[in-house]
DNA sequence: TTCCGACAGTGGGGTCGCAAT
DNA sequence: ATTGCGACCCCACTATCGGAA
């Protein structure tokens, strides 16, 4: 298959709004598609590449090269090159990889040089990723949607499955089963905001400790066990402690969710960028280990003894992990019945926090493990803090932000009377926002950068954030988490900002 | 008819490790 | 030695489509 009928797919994709339509345009091309071009197209109308990283990005794709008059590249030698790309490595590597992209992008017209540039970027912006590219496949072979997501989640790709099903029909679905060794799709929680309304929506529940540190799935079968992450990375050979753990426990056959956390010698939690640093780190594991040591924290089972336990109800999926678990390697919890416990839930959020860690998570006792959703049946409260800040500067936005001022520079008031920056955000704007904040801000502006512009500093935004860390970036050492915008305050002059006194006052142990 | 779940898009900060300067 | 970059951890929020209620 030539790569220009998928780059022309792809942008006919691009400009239906229609989920159905989209879904139907990419049916249409897997049905065309030969066996051989199958591993390839459908990672490419996903929007990625099969070979995930790849070591190009922005930069190597600099300088634009003179696009070829005709078409004449086909899909599986274009992933030929980009494997061959991939490979490149050690010194001089670098101007290695600009050559061969050059190249590629030379053979490429001009079209087919757009649809490239966002697949090596991940910025396809076509509305269509995995989870549509599934419902297309369903629909080109005929195969039940359901069937076909849920294959994907215990395979943890849609790859895996777009083959099997394209080479041998529906009936290979059969095959997709959670097995030990083979990670699925974790599931994920939404948001409320308080463990009344959580408690409100689920009914019996348990309420459990959010801890702030790395999702990890961990399998054992036998001697061997292996963890892996949220996006399923293998990390098993940079966390020896979980193996440990993992091998202390009575059943040798199982599959586990949870978090690895590092304490401090107090028992408390360190800090998320300390967690992720030592996870992070894969070359010297030893001597990361011994100055950061972590915990694996469960709060699930998946599977037991070869007993597939997604399907059950949270309740019954938590007495297999108490089973297997000691307690003070399960998370801490408490469990409620409805709304009557509500106060009782609220004082055993105070207490996690006051033991130093993020929240709660709220999960419903009666509901299955949704795997690779961000099902409503787990809901995250946490506690949010907010701020009087000052727009110091706007970045232009990109794909539909284009045009707009999206992400804004946000400072606080320093003691000589002028303002340190915090961070930034782009986020919580509604589009009436985003184009009220572009007039205003180009009204402020006092100098036009090719970024954006930096403005007088007289706006004064509510900013609601999770929490302070330690920066190297910024003036005061520190930096919000997750900041985003909640309203602007034009009733308030920049002189009542908060100042960054105040906002280390509030987070003594970041301050410290 | 209205409501709401699922998706995609738009980016934030930090850390590690590698290659280039 | 330092700097720039890519990959991967953590993540919030809005707009939109289309099925559920």
């Amino acid at each position: 298959m030539l790569l220009t009928r998928l780059a022309d797919v792809s942008r006919e994709v691009a400009a239906t709004a229609a989920r159905s339509r989209k879904i139907a345009l990419l049916a249409e091309l897997f049905r065309d598609a030969e066996p051989d071009d199958v591993p390839i197209v459908i990672p490419y109308l996903a929007g990625r590449l099969p070979q995930g990283r790849l070591g190009v990005g922005w930069k190597a794709l600099g300088q634009s090269v003179p696009p070829a008059d005709g078409p004449t590249l086909t899909v599986r030698e274009v992933d030929a090159r980009l494997t061959e790309l991939g490979e490149v490595s050690g010194p001089g590597s670098q101007a290695e990889r600009a050559r061969l992209v050059a190249a590629l992008m030379g053979a490429a017209t001009a079209g087919e040089q757009r649809f490239l540039l966002g697949l090596i970027t991940g910025e396809v912006r076509q509305g269509a990723l995995d989870a549509l590219a599934a419902e297309g496949l369903a629909q080109a072979t005929g195969a039940p949607p359901a069937d076909v997501r849920r294959a994907v989640m215990l395979a943890g790709s849609l790859q895996a499955v777009a083959q099997a099903l394209l080479a041998q029909g529906p009936a290979a679905l059969d095959r997709f089963r959670l097995t030990v060794g083979r990670p699925v799709l974790p599931m994920l929680a939404h948001s409320a905001s308080s463990v009344a309304e959580a408690v409100g929506k689920l009914g019996a529940c348990a309420v459990e400790e959010k801890l702030d540190g790395i999702r990890v799935q961990v399998h054992r079968d036998g001697d061997v066990v292996r963890v892996y992450t949220r996006t399923l990375d293998d990390i098993t050979d940079r966390l020896p402690e979980v193996t440990r753990a993992a091998l202390g426990l009575a059943g040798r056959r199982f599959v586990l969710d949870g978090e690895v956390i590092a304490f401090d010698d107090t028992g408390r939690p360190r800090s998320f960028q300390e967690t992720a640093g030592r996870v992070g780190s894969r070359v010297d594991v030893a001597t990361a280990a011994e100055a950061v040591p972590v915990s694996p924290v469960f709060f699930d089972a998946l599977s037991v003894d070869d007993r597939d336990l997604l399907d059950l109800p949270f309740a019954e999926r938590h007495a297999e992990l108490a089973r297997l678990v000691p307690e003070p390697m399960r998370v801490r919890r408490a469990l409620a019945a409805g709304p009557d416990d509500v106060p009782a839930m609220e004082g055993f959020l105070a207490g996690t926090l006051a033991r130093g860690h993020e929240g709660v998570v709220v999960k419903a006792l009666d509901a299955p493990y949704s795997a690779g959703r961000r099902g409503a049946s787990w809901l995250k409260v946490k506690p949010v803090h907010t701020l009087d800040l000052v727009v110091l500067a706007a970045e232009w936005g990109h794909g539909r932000r284009t045009g707009k001022l999206s992400n804004l520079h946000l400072g606080a008031r320093t003691a000589d009377g002028g303002f340190a920056m915090l961070g930034k955000t782009f986020k919580g704007m509604t589009d009436a926002l985003l184009l009220w904040q572009t007039e205003r801000l180009r009204d402020l502006a006092v100098e036009e950068h090719g970024w954006g512009v930096t403005v007088r500093p007289e706006l004064v935004v509510e900013i609601a954030y999770d929490g302070l860390q330690r920066s190297t970036r910024y003036p005061a050492g520190v930096t919000l988490r997750f900041a985003r915008v909640l309203r602007y305050r034009e009733d308030k002059r920049p002189e009542e900002a908060d100042t960054v006194e105040t906002l280390l006052a509030a987070h003594p142990e970041v301050a410290r």
